[in-house]
DNA sequence: GTCTATATGTTGATAGAC
DNA sequence: GTCTATCAACATATAGAC
């Protein structure tokens, strides 16, 4: 853990370790503040509430998520390198942040529409462009004839499942599979290849 | 939500619902009661503590699921329609508790050590058997040329993937795509077909 | 077994000195 | 900006009457 000089970086990086392990009902503004080094009361002060606070960490991740995801989706490569370059975006960034998708699934589950209003529609993503742009691509190489024809968004949903969920299952596969630290990133490294390979596999017409 | 005469059945299913939906941080003993119908003193007297309350669900939940998803796993069929039985067990354990798989999901983040200590080996789950046989019946169908020859773990994460993901999803899934309640049974409902049938398509050897 | 009342501890948040 | 001290609210848990 690098240390940061400025107390607000300090919070802000302890409130987002915190948080994504806890969420917000479990996570505590003392624990924070003893993690970031600072006086419980300066919690106040830089965020005024931990509904603030929490709000502001939620903020980053998907500043952080969302473009890096939707950059692939929306490009224009054809739909084997997408799907490989999706693969291996979701594969890098939840390396570096494995507890990202249990921390924004357990926010969808507390309020799911409020979290919609806030935090998608009120921002700028390009959400829905690039998602409409994979499904049509999907649908102009089904009728090329290039892959098999059918409703792209279980592709889509299969593509995510399997890139997300090995990283929220981590600490069961290490138990059940025996595997340790170095096993489980080898293992998922394989399914940077595996994953996308699967997908087109079984997509040949 | 059918009403029960017996107040420690009504606390249980009370619990169940608001446990499953904000874990245990999040819930509480006052919530539980009322929905319960009963005196808040009540759960201490029926469960002794909000842990021990929580505990007892969880094992609930674990004695419910594990041996439903085992039995397939550990069954003679051949693979193909080992496959299919145990994507349809999970589609439709999931369409009756869909927030099972963030409810285990957060006990495993928050202690995953013990958690497998007090629920997996504590108990007379047949959990490694069904895990190895799976794994052994893939190698021995692709050392006879039947699917591809691959590590069969990956096949086991892409088939638990694909079928536990969507439900994990929902919320998301259906603002995103704009589903109604039913288009997502049919949608989840499909992905009982395609799931086996992508599995295999992507086994072809 | 069920209730009311209360003990006991914790938490988020603020006031006010420096 | 940073600290100590403290508040008000709430949560779990228990005591004790019925």
């Amino acid at each position: 853990m690098s240390e940061v000089e400025n107390p607000e970086q300090r919070i802000l990086q302890a409130a987002k370790q915190i948080f994504y392990e806890k969420g917000f009902a479990g996570a505590r503004m003392q624990e924070i503040s003893e993690a970031a080094q600072v006086n419980k009361a300066m919690l106040h002060y830089y965020f005024r509430s931990k509904q603030q606070l929490f709000d502001r960490i939620l903020k980053e991740a998907l500043d952080l998520v969302i473009p890096r995801l939707m950059k692939h989706m929306g490009s224009d490569d054809p739909l084997e390198e997408k799907v490989k370059k999706i693969v291996a975006a979701y594969t890098e960034l939840l390396t570096e942040l494995p507890h990202l998708p249990l921390f924004i699934l357990h926010v969808l589950q507390t309020d799911a529409h409020d979290f919609f209003q806030r935090m998608i529609l009120g921002s700028n993503y390009e959400f829905q462009p690039a998602l409409m742009k994979f499904l049509m691509q999907y649908q102009q190489e089904a009728a090329a004839g290039k892959v098999k024809s059918m409703d792209p968004r279980h592709i889509l949903i299969n593509l995510v499942s399997m890139s997300v969920f090995p990283f929220m299952m981590k600490s069961f596969l290490v138990e059940i599979l025996g595997l340790s630290e170095n096993d489980f990133e080898e293992f998922v490294g394989q399914r940077r290849d595996i994953v996308p390979q699967f997908l087109m596999d079984g997509l040949r017409p």
